[in-house]
DNA sequence: AACGCAATTCTCATATCATGCAAAAAGGCC
DNA sequence: GGCCTTTTTGCATGATATGAGAATTGCGTT
């Protein structure tokens, strides 16, 4: 039933009752139950014969926001980031096992970017998704190359083990990464880590420039601006809301790194 | 099931599996099948015993704004808005039977404003709500006001149904409406309706001042400027995103007004 | 390296509830 | 008011969700 809202996408974010049920072989009272249901919970939205998202989604991405302990002082330093470089920033969140876009601070240059807020962004692909997959325990990169080895290889991050583990090192080692046309092609991305009390990756902050400004930039200076930032969003978050997660038992002190 | 869902408020995003189980007298088992369904489809994220909404909320509301045809051509029109005369910006969405903000432009003064992006507004309280129920049709009017009576006469908009009638005309003829301290204490509002097609409202635009801003301002010209940014939001939406509604097939041409 | 505790998943018999069909009801349109 | 499409309802059936308990896993401790 929960499937009925993947039909939900950007190309096509109203469909009608019907849509629903040929697409899921549903008979038409089962299409209209299931239906029916969502739209109680306010995720579906029952208009004039047509189907839309509906306002819970948009108050549920509201508690997501204020319940996300990385928002709030990163919105402060990318603002600020901006206003120093004029660059576009963005802020990445590693959700399960996805990487979204949960902020998007818009610079003075015009930029196409398409990962704006609420865009799953290509785990081993940009800067950002990058430095966040380096920073992660290695138990969990080897799940990962495990699960998506050919997607890792298709990125030029490694063909076996060895040489992604390496690779992510390298940038581990750098502290922060820098993409070039990767994701928008007219855009370069340098991004750095933001990491929780055990030094484990949560989500990453990125600098985003067009080519041009890229060009005539001071590279050393740019890795040191959103290194710096990074940390003090990491800082920001562990001494700022400490505690507000129930249940975590085990976790173990890492190295911390930077 | 769903109802896990709205166990996650902005003052508790963080729960554990027993915070569910106990809160529904789920069993066990029964608990983590359909936290693991609510998972499998990314709407909560388990990390480290806990639990949080996951990223496909954030998705889907991407989807939803994507989706939303007002909030395009309104997000440029309230940054104009914004610009030319320093206030904030509020544009608020009827979605089903609901009102919530849809976006939020902030102007110059730091205003305090409870209800950014996600939050649910009172359908009876504030410029922006009252702007888009006295642009309802009369049969949506007459059922809104069997289903809230209490809450309309608490609100100041009449005991019976002749009495909030004839307020709602009252703000229809106006075109637009202003509210002091109803959402907001320290907060004046300006709001006028978006309209579709048929000249049912669907959103409003609500400029927001402080009340030292106010108490200088040209009240008129307020009034004239919100009104003005609504209607080209409304023709925008006509014309920039025609047809983009399947199943419609019954839309009486209503009268416009404005 | 093995133990012990807690969290999580599995097995399986039972009862529940979701499903599809046919039919009825509800709106909207002429 | 009659006719169309859309939406809901009643009901028998079969799939499947459920809870009790046991088995398993994961993690910190000894």
């Amino acid at each position: 039933m929960l499937g009925i809202l993947d039909l939900f996408t950007p190309a096509r974010p109203v469909l009608t009752v019907e849509d629903v049920v040929t697409e899921f072989g549903y008979s038409l009272p089962t299409g209209y139950r299931h239906i029916a249901e969502l739209c109680r919970a306010g995720l579906l939205s029952r208009v004039a014969g047509s189907l839309t998202l509906g306002p819970r989604i948009v108050e549920l991405d509201y508690v997501v926001r204020q319940g996300d302990p990385m928002l709030e002082p990163s919105q402060a330093l990318a603002r600020e980031l901006r206003d120093r470089c004029g660059c576009d920033t963005l802020l990445l969140t590693l959700l399960g096992d996805r990487i979204i876009t949960t902020h998007h601070e818009r610079g003075s240059d015009p930029l196409t970017i398409s990962y704006s807020r609420g865009r799953p962004v290509p785990m081993f692909r940009g800067a950002g998704s990058k430095a966040i997959v380096a920073f992660l325990p290695l138990a969990k990169q080897r799940r990962l190359f495990a699960g998506s080895s050919q997607e890792i290889a298709a990125a030029g991050l490694g063909h076996d083990w060895p040489a992604f583990r390496a690779a992510m090192q390298a940038i581990r080692r750098e502290g922060t990464t820098t993409s070039i046309g990767e994701l928008d092609p007219p855009n370069i991305g340098v991004g750095a880590p933001i990491l929780d009390g055990a030094g484990m990756a949560v989500g990453s902050l990125v600098l985003v420039l067009s080519r041009p400004r890229y060009a005539i930039a001071d590279k050393a200076l740019l890795a040191r601006m959103v290194t710096q930032a990074s940390q003090q969003i990491s800082t920001a978050m562990r001494t700022g809301q400490a505690g507000i997660l129930p249940g975590l038992r085990g976790m173990k002190q890492g190295r911390g790194n930077g």
